[in-house]
DNA sequence: ACCGTATCGTTGCAATCGAAACGAGTTCAG
DNA sequence: CTGAACTCGTTTCGATTGCAACGATACGGT
Protein backbone atom coordinates (compact mmCIF):
# COMPACT_ATOMS: atom_id res chain seq x y z
CA UNK A 1 0.00 0.00 0.00
CA UNK A 2 2.58 2.60 0.29
CA UNK A 3 3.69 2.80 -2.94
CA UNK A 4 2.49 0.46 -5.74
CA UNK A 5 5.48 0.16 -8.29
CA UNK A 6 6.64 -3.03 -10.53
CA UNK A 7 10.30 -2.71 -12.15
CA UNK A 8 10.04 -5.58 -13.83
CA UNK A 9 6.57 -3.91 -15.50
CA UNK A 10 7.93 -0.59 -15.86
CA UNK A 11 8.67 0.60 -19.49
CA UNK A 12 11.67 2.20 -19.21
CA UNK A 13 13.49 -1.24 -17.30
CA UNK A 14 11.96 -3.17 -19.84
CA UNK A 15 13.56 -1.26 -22.49
CA UNK A 16 16.89 -0.78 -20.87
CA UNK A 17 16.80 -4.36 -19.96
CA UNK A 18 16.20 -5.73 -23.19
CA UNK A 19 18.35 -3.23 -24.85
CA UNK A 20 21.14 -3.70 -23.10
CA UNK A 21 21.06 -7.57 -23.53
CA UNK A 22 20.55 -7.12 -27.65
CA UNK A 23 23.80 -5.03 -27.35
CA UNK A 24 25.39 -6.92 -25.01
CA UNK A 25 24.97 -9.90 -27.54
CA UNK A 26 25.84 -8.02 -29.97
CA UNK A 27 29.22 -6.81 -29.06
CA UNK A 28 30.41 -10.47 -28.43
CA UNK A 29 30.33 -10.33 -32.38
CA UNK A 30 32.97 -7.54 -33.05
CA UNK A 31 34.67 -7.79 -29.66
CA UNK A 32 35.94 -10.91 -29.61
CA UNK A 33 37.17 -11.64 -33.18
CA UNK A 34 38.26 -7.84 -33.63
CA UNK A 35 38.81 -5.39 -30.31
CA UNK A 36 36.04 -2.69 -31.03
CA UNK A 37 33.79 -1.03 -28.41
CA UNK A 38 30.46 0.20 -29.38
CA UNK A 39 31.81 3.70 -30.09
CA UNK A 40 34.19 2.51 -32.49
CA UNK A 41 31.73 -0.31 -34.18
CA UNK A 42 29.63 2.62 -34.71
CA UNK A 43 32.21 5.09 -36.12
CA UNK A 44 33.06 2.69 -38.54
CA UNK A 45 29.70 1.61 -39.19
CA UNK A 46 28.82 5.48 -40.18
CA UNK A 47 32.41 6.02 -42.10
CA UNK A 48 31.74 3.12 -44.40
CA UNK A 49 28.76 4.83 -45.52
CA UNK A 50 29.89 8.70 -45.32
CA UNK A 51 33.18 8.59 -46.83
CA UNK A 52 35.41 11.13 -45.22
CA UNK A 53 33.67 13.17 -42.65
CA UNK A 54 34.69 14.93 -39.49
CA UNK A 55 34.07 14.36 -36.00
CA UNK A 56 31.19 16.39 -35.49
CA UNK A 57 29.42 14.64 -38.17
CA UNK A 58 29.92 11.48 -36.16
CA UNK A 59 28.88 12.86 -33.25
CA UNK A 60 25.68 14.50 -34.32
CA UNK A 61 24.81 11.28 -36.41
CA UNK A 62 25.63 7.87 -34.13
CA UNK A 63 24.36 9.70 -30.85
CA UNK A 64 27.75 9.92 -29.33
CA UNK A 65 29.10 12.61 -27.89
CA UNK A 66 32.18 14.48 -28.95
CA UNK A 67 35.10 13.36 -26.73
CA UNK A 68 33.89 9.38 -27.05
CA UNK A 69 34.25 9.84 -31.07
CA UNK A 70 36.84 11.71 -30.50
CA UNK A 71 38.71 8.81 -28.50
CA UNK A 72 36.88 5.93 -30.61
CA UNK A 73 38.77 7.13 -33.79
CA UNK A 74 42.05 8.08 -32.46
CA UNK A 75 41.93 3.88 -31.15
CA UNK A 76 41.01 3.07 -34.82
CA UNK A 77 43.43 5.13 -36.47
CA UNK A 78 45.78 3.53 -33.80
CA UNK A 79 44.82 0.39 -34.85
CA UNK A 80 45.22 1.53 -38.47
CA UNK A 81 41.36 1.47 -39.45
CA UNK A 82 41.01 4.42 -40.40
CA UNK A 83 43.17 7.87 -41.30
CA UNK A 84 42.45 11.26 -40.35
CA UNK A 85 43.70 13.77 -42.97
CA UNK A 86 43.44 17.43 -42.86
CA UNK A 87 40.66 19.74 -44.36
CA UNK A 88 42.35 22.56 -46.34
CA UNK A 89 39.62 24.99 -46.74
CA UNK A 90 38.73 24.50 -43.15
CA UNK A 91 41.81 23.86 -40.56
CA UNK A 92 39.85 23.04 -37.44
CA UNK A 93 37.92 19.88 -39.19
CA UNK A 94 39.51 16.57 -39.85
CA UNK A 95 38.30 14.36 -42.62
CA UNK A 96 38.27 10.74 -41.33
CA UNK A 97 37.75 7.76 -43.31
CA UNK A 98 38.16 3.97 -43.33
CA UNK A 99 41.71 2.92 -44.59
CA UNK A 100 41.18 -0.73 -46.92
CA UNK A 101 42.05 -2.21 -43.51
CA UNK A 102 39.18 -0.40 -42.03
CA UNK A 103 37.02 -1.72 -45.14
CA UNK A 104 37.89 -5.35 -44.73
CA UNK A 105 37.15 -5.84 -41.02
CA UNK A 106 34.06 -4.18 -40.80
CA UNK A 107 32.96 -5.65 -44.00
CA UNK A 108 34.10 -8.95 -41.79
CA UNK A 109 31.49 -8.20 -39.26
CA UNK A 110 29.03 -6.98 -41.07
CA UNK A 111 27.58 -10.61 -41.52
CA UNK A 112 27.73 -11.48 -38.67
CA UNK A 113 25.98 -8.33 -37.05
CA UNK A 114 23.28 -8.98 -39.56
CA UNK A 115 22.29 -12.73 -37.93
CA UNK A 116 22.33 -11.46 -35.10
CA UNK A 117 19.27 -9.02 -35.90
CA UNK A 118 18.23 -11.85 -38.42
CA UNK A 119 17.56 -14.42 -35.53
CA UNK A 120 15.48 -11.40 -33.71
CA UNK A 121 13.89 -10.01 -36.66
CA UNK A 122 12.49 -13.65 -38.18
CA UNK A 123 11.11 -14.40 -34.75
CA UNK A 124 8.20 -11.15 -35.24
CA UNK A 125 5.56 -11.72 -37.59
CA UNK A 126 6.07 -8.60 -40.33
CA UNK A 127 2.96 -6.72 -39.49
CA UNK A 128 4.33 -7.24 -35.93
CA UNK A 129 7.56 -5.88 -37.10
CA UNK A 130 6.04 -2.55 -38.65
CA UNK A 131 3.59 -2.09 -35.30
CA UNK A 132 6.82 -1.85 -33.26
CA UNK A 133 8.87 0.06 -35.42
CA UNK A 134 5.69 2.21 -35.47
CA UNK A 135 5.24 2.24 -31.64
CA UNK A 136 8.97 2.89 -31.50
CA UNK A 137 8.98 5.87 -33.77
CA UNK A 138 5.84 7.40 -31.75
CA UNK A 139 7.38 7.19 -28.61
CA UNK A 140 10.29 9.74 -30.07
CA UNK A 141 7.85 12.06 -30.89
CA UNK A 142 6.53 11.94 -27.33
CA UNK A 143 10.15 12.85 -26.30
CA UNK A 144 10.81 15.51 -29.24
CA UNK A 145 7.87 17.01 -27.41
CA UNK A 146 9.54 16.95 -24.16
CA UNK A 147 11.83 19.84 -23.20
CA UNK A 148 13.28 17.69 -20.54
CA UNK A 149 14.41 14.76 -22.84
CA UNK A 150 17.58 15.44 -24.85
CA UNK A 151 16.77 16.09 -28.37
CA UNK A 152 17.25 13.35 -31.15
CA UNK A 153 20.19 12.83 -33.05
CA UNK A 154 20.20 13.99 -36.72
CA UNK A 155 20.85 10.36 -38.64
CA UNK A 156 17.93 9.47 -36.71
CA UNK A 157 15.92 11.98 -38.02
CA UNK A 158 16.57 12.16 -41.88
CA UNK A 159 15.84 7.57 -41.66
CA UNK A 160 12.11 8.74 -41.18
CA UNK A 161 9.96 7.95 -44.33
CA UNK A 162 7.42 10.49 -44.89
CA UNK A 163 4.81 8.60 -43.46
CA UNK A 164 6.23 8.36 -39.97
CA UNK A 165 7.84 11.61 -39.97
CA UNK A 166 5.97 14.39 -37.71
CA UNK A 167 6.50 18.36 -37.53
CA UNK A 168 8.18 19.26 -40.64
CA UNK B 1 29.37 -1.33 -53.42
CA UNK B 2 31.24 -2.43 -50.22
CA UNK B 3 29.13 -3.60 -47.50
CA UNK B 4 25.68 -1.92 -47.48
CA UNK B 5 24.94 -1.27 -43.65
CA UNK B 6 22.87 1.38 -42.54
CA UNK B 7 23.11 1.65 -38.70
CA UNK B 8 20.14 4.02 -38.40
CA UNK B 9 17.64 1.01 -39.03
CA UNK B 10 19.78 -1.68 -37.36
CA UNK B 11 17.44 -3.13 -34.75
CA UNK B 12 20.47 -2.87 -31.94
CA UNK B 13 21.34 0.57 -32.50
CA UNK B 14 17.31 1.71 -32.81
CA UNK B 15 16.91 -0.52 -29.38
CA UNK B 16 19.92 1.32 -27.82
CA UNK B 17 19.27 5.16 -29.21
CA UNK B 18 15.52 4.94 -28.18
CA UNK B 19 16.26 3.02 -24.48
CA UNK B 20 18.78 5.70 -23.43
CA UNK B 21 16.89 8.66 -24.21
CA UNK B 22 14.12 7.35 -22.33
CA UNK B 23 15.86 6.61 -19.33
CA UNK B 24 18.01 9.47 -19.60
CA UNK B 25 14.74 11.57 -19.53
CA UNK B 26 13.62 9.42 -16.57
CA UNK B 27 16.55 9.94 -14.81
CA UNK B 28 15.87 13.88 -14.93
CA UNK B 29 13.25 13.00 -12.77
CA UNK B 30 15.11 11.39 -9.77
CA UNK B 31 18.53 12.80 -10.53
CA UNK B 32 17.29 16.36 -10.32
CA UNK B 33 15.36 16.88 -7.11
CA UNK B 34 17.13 13.95 -5.34
CA UNK B 35 20.44 12.80 -6.22
CA UNK B 36 20.25 9.48 -7.63
CA UNK B 37 21.60 7.26 -9.89
CA UNK B 38 20.07 4.58 -11.90
CA UNK B 39 21.54 1.77 -9.84
CA UNK B 40 20.02 3.80 -6.74
CA UNK B 41 16.98 4.23 -8.52
CA UNK B 42 16.63 0.48 -9.00
CA UNK B 43 17.50 -0.57 -5.31
CA UNK B 44 14.88 2.01 -3.86
CA UNK B 45 12.94 0.16 -6.41
CA UNK B 46 13.26 -3.14 -4.94
CA UNK B 47 13.63 -2.62 -1.79
CA UNK B 48 10.19 -1.19 -1.61
CA UNK B 49 8.42 -4.24 -3.30
CA UNK B 50 10.37 -7.08 -1.43
CA UNK B 51 11.00 -5.58 2.35
CA UNK B 52 14.73 -6.79 3.59
CA UNK B 53 16.37 -8.48 1.33
CA UNK B 54 20.62 -9.28 0.56
CA UNK B 55 22.89 -7.61 -1.98
CA UNK B 56 23.02 -10.86 -3.88
CA UNK B 57 18.93 -11.11 -4.35
CA UNK B 58 19.12 -7.60 -5.42
CA UNK B 59 21.77 -8.23 -7.87
CA UNK B 60 19.54 -10.98 -9.14
CA UNK B 61 16.98 -9.18 -9.60
CA UNK B 62 17.25 -5.92 -11.22
CA UNK B 63 20.06 -6.31 -13.68
CA UNK B 64 22.86 -4.93 -11.93
CA UNK B 65 26.35 -6.32 -11.28
CA UNK B 66 27.29 -7.20 -7.67
CA UNK B 67 29.78 -4.34 -7.11
CA UNK B 68 27.12 -2.29 -8.24
CA UNK B 69 25.02 -2.78 -6.00
CA UNK B 70 27.23 -2.94 -3.37
CA UNK B 71 28.11 0.56 -3.98
CA UNK B 72 24.93 1.79 -4.93
CA UNK B 73 23.22 0.68 -1.47
CA UNK B 74 26.54 2.24 0.12
CA UNK B 75 25.78 5.45 -1.01
CA UNK B 76 21.99 5.12 -0.13
CA UNK B 77 23.40 4.13 3.33
CA UNK B 78 25.48 7.48 3.77
CA UNK B 79 22.07 9.54 2.88
CA UNK B 80 20.45 7.62 5.21
CA UNK B 81 17.38 5.78 2.81
CA UNK B 82 18.59 2.57 3.30
CA UNK B 83 19.53 0.59 5.94
CA UNK B 84 21.67 -2.58 7.05
CA UNK B 85 21.76 -5.70 9.28
CA UNK B 86 23.71 -8.44 9.93
CA UNK B 87 21.47 -11.86 9.45
CA UNK B 88 21.48 -14.54 12.19
CA UNK B 89 21.43 -17.70 10.64
CA UNK B 90 24.20 -16.71 8.17
CA UNK B 91 27.32 -14.41 8.71
CA UNK B 92 27.93 -13.63 5.39
CA UNK B 93 24.76 -11.50 4.13
CA UNK B 94 23.27 -8.56 5.20
CA UNK B 95 19.47 -7.66 5.35
CA UNK B 96 18.56 -4.34 3.48
CA UNK B 97 16.05 -2.22 3.94
CA UNK B 98 14.43 1.19 3.31
CA UNK B 99 14.72 3.40 6.16
CA UNK B 100 11.45 5.82 6.64
CA UNK B 101 13.58 8.56 4.90
CA UNK B 102 14.07 6.11 1.93
CA UNK B 103 10.73 4.80 1.43
CA UNK B 104 9.41 8.99 1.88
CA UNK B 105 12.05 10.26 -1.17
CA UNK B 106 10.89 6.84 -3.41
CA UNK B 107 7.46 7.62 -2.52
CA UNK B 108 8.18 11.11 -3.72
CA UNK B 109 10.12 9.86 -7.04
CA UNK B 110 7.20 7.45 -8.14
CA UNK B 111 4.64 9.28 -9.16
CA UNK B 112 7.15 11.52 -11.33
CA UNK B 113 8.51 8.02 -13.16
CA UNK B 114 5.28 7.06 -13.78
CA UNK B 115 4.03 10.52 -15.40
CA UNK B 116 6.89 10.14 -17.79
CA UNK B 117 5.83 6.56 -18.28
CA UNK B 118 2.64 7.42 -18.68
CA UNK B 119 3.20 9.77 -21.69
CA UNK B 120 4.49 6.67 -23.41
CA UNK B 121 1.81 4.18 -23.24
CA UNK B 122 -0.84 7.04 -23.44
CA UNK B 123 0.39 7.69 -26.76
CA UNK B 124 -0.13 4.37 -28.13
CA UNK B 125 -3.11 2.01 -28.75
CA UNK B 126 -3.92 -0.45 -26.59
CA UNK B 127 -3.55 -3.21 -28.77
CA UNK B 128 -0.25 -2.05 -30.57
CA UNK B 129 0.97 -1.81 -26.89
CA UNK B 130 0.20 -5.31 -26.38
CA UNK B 131 2.08 -6.46 -29.54
CA UNK B 132 4.77 -4.45 -28.70
CA UNK B 133 5.54 -6.39 -25.37
CA UNK B 134 4.97 -9.65 -26.79
CA UNK B 135 7.77 -8.82 -29.30
CA UNK B 136 10.00 -7.69 -26.50
CA UNK B 137 8.95 -11.22 -25.23
CA UNK B 138 9.85 -12.75 -27.85
CA UNK B 139 13.16 -11.03 -28.57
CA UNK B 140 13.88 -12.07 -25.09
CA UNK B 141 12.97 -15.61 -25.90
CA UNK B 142 15.71 -15.91 -28.85
CA UNK B 143 18.03 -14.47 -26.52
CA UNK B 144 17.78 -17.09 -24.08
CA UNK B 145 18.57 -19.77 -26.82
CA UNK B 146 21.09 -18.35 -27.60
CA UNK B 147 24.22 -19.39 -25.97
CA UNK B 148 25.94 -16.22 -26.38
CA UNK B 149 23.80 -14.12 -24.81
CA UNK B 150 23.65 -13.13 -21.04
CA UNK B 151 20.80 -14.96 -19.32
CA UNK B 152 17.98 -13.45 -18.08
CA UNK B 153 17.75 -12.18 -14.54
CA UNK B 154 15.85 -13.93 -12.23
CA UNK B 155 12.91 -11.22 -11.33
CA UNK B 156 12.26 -10.87 -15.40
CA UNK B 157 11.56 -13.95 -15.81
CA UNK B 158 9.47 -13.76 -12.86
CA UNK B 159 7.09 -11.30 -14.52
CA UNK B 160 5.99 -13.45 -16.65
CA UNK B 161 2.47 -14.77 -17.36
CA UNK B 162 1.70 -17.96 -18.11
CA UNK B 163 0.37 -16.74 -21.89
CA UNK B 164 3.54 -15.81 -22.56
CA UNK B 165 6.01 -18.18 -20.44
CA UNK B 166 7.97 -20.17 -22.96
CA UNK B 167 9.65 -23.70 -21.98
CA UNK B 168 9.14 -24.53 -18.62
C1' DA C 1 36.76 -32.05 14.19
C1' DC C 2 39.00 -30.83 9.88
C1' DC C 3 39.97 -29.26 5.45
C1' DG C 4 38.51 -28.29 0.68
C1' DT C 5 34.90 -25.94 -1.74
C1' DA C 6 31.29 -22.62 -2.44
C1' DT C 7 29.03 -18.29 -1.49
C1' DC C 8 28.53 -13.47 0.21
C1' DG C 9 29.76 -8.74 0.21
C1' DT C 10 33.51 -5.70 -0.53
C1' DT C 11 37.46 -3.69 -2.53
C1' DG C 12 41.59 -2.81 -5.98
C1' DC C 13 42.64 -1.53 -10.15
C1' DA C 14 42.82 -0.30 -14.80
C1' DA C 15 39.84 1.36 -18.25
C1' DT C 16 36.14 4.24 -19.42
C1' DC C 17 32.97 7.97 -19.02
C1' DG C 18 30.90 12.71 -19.25
C1' DA C 19 30.98 17.54 -18.56
C1' DA C 20 33.71 21.36 -18.68
C1' DA C 21 37.82 23.61 -20.07
C1' DC C 22 41.17 24.32 -23.51
C1' DG C 23 43.93 25.76 -27.73
C1' DA C 24 43.71 26.29 -32.52
C1' DG C 25 41.26 27.98 -36.34
C1' DT C 26 37.49 30.68 -38.52
C1' DT C 27 34.08 34.33 -39.10
C1' DC C 28 32.48 38.79 -39.10
C1' DA C 29 31.36 43.40 -37.45
C1' DG C 30 33.43 47.80 -36.95
C1' DC D 1 43.15 45.06 -39.81
C1' DT D 2 41.66 43.97 -35.38
C1' DG D 3 39.51 41.50 -31.93
C1' DA D 4 35.28 39.50 -30.02
C1' DA D 5 32.44 35.52 -30.74
C1' DC D 6 31.99 31.16 -32.53
C1' DT D 7 33.24 26.28 -33.98
C1' DC D 8 36.08 22.16 -34.06
C1' DG D 9 38.70 18.54 -32.01
C1' DT D 10 41.26 17.32 -28.06
C1' DT D 11 42.37 16.98 -23.35
C1' DT D 12 41.79 17.25 -18.37
C1' DC D 13 39.79 15.69 -14.25
C1' DG D 14 36.90 13.60 -11.10
C1' DA D 15 33.67 10.01 -10.96
C1' DT D 16 31.97 5.62 -12.54
C1' DT D 17 32.52 1.14 -14.57
C1' DG D 18 33.46 -3.91 -14.97
C1' DC D 19 36.18 -7.58 -13.84
C1' DA D 20 38.84 -10.08 -10.98
C1' DA D 21 40.65 -10.87 -6.73
C1' DC D 22 39.98 -10.80 -1.64
C1' DG D 23 38.66 -11.83 3.36
C1' DA D 24 35.06 -13.80 5.79
C1' DT D 25 31.58 -17.05 6.56
C1' DA D 26 29.01 -21.40 5.66
C1' DC D 27 28.65 -26.06 4.06
C1' DG D 28 29.92 -31.06 3.09
C1' DG D 29 32.42 -35.09 2.97
C1' DT D 30 35.48 -37.96 5.63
Amino acid sequence: MPTDFHLSTFLPYRLAVLSERVSRRLSVEYGRSHDLSVAEWRVLAHLSRCGAVSVREIHGCVNLDKPRVSRAVSRLEAQGLVSKAPVDLDGRLVAISLTEKGRAIFADIVPKAHAVERRLLDAIAPEDLATVFRVMEQWHSVLDDDPDARPRSQMDLDGLTDATRRGA
